[in-house]
DNA sequence: AGTTTGACTGGAG
DNA sequence: CCTCCAGCCAAAC
């Protein structure tokens, strides 16, 4: 038995995509997080590839800081080579390979941050 | 209604 | 570290 419907109703996407943005925006400068985490915290742990989804395609989200989220592996966007940028400027570090360097710059979302 | 496509992830090699 | 590969799931074909 699943614990989550096999097609999100619209409230529960809108809901899914209000989540999203309200993370992204609480990301702090300097910091990162990832696909999978936005979705676990917005209840949907399996619903990473949304995230992405979301925030190439939502209007407006070129006004948060989604530069700051990035996949599990570091790796930035793909077509998005400014995004490497803008995390640099951030005093982002990134690793040989050029991932961000998680170990040290992974954020998490918190309960404090979630209640307002 | 079946297939393909990703701003994804985890495991195998 | 890398590259496939399978699983994932809403959207677009």
């Amino acid at each position: 038995m699943r614990d989550y419907p096999d097609q999100m109703t619209p409230e529960q996407a809108r809901t899914f995509r209000d989540d999203v943005l309200n993370i992204v925006s609480q990301i702090p400068r300097g910091r990162v997080t990832t696909y999978g985490i936005i979705a676990a915290w917005a209840g949907w742990p399996s619903h990473s590839r949304m995230v992405g989804r979301t925030l190439r395609y939502t209007p407006g989200a070129d006004q948060l800081p989604c530069h700051r989220v990035v996949n599990i592996a570091g790796r930035t966007a793909p077509g998005w080579g400014r995004q490497h940028e803008l995390l640099q400027e951030e005093g982002v570090g990134f690793k040989p390979n050029g991932n961000v360097d998680l170990r040290h710059y992974l954020w998490k979302p918190n309960v404090d941050s979630m209640l307002g």
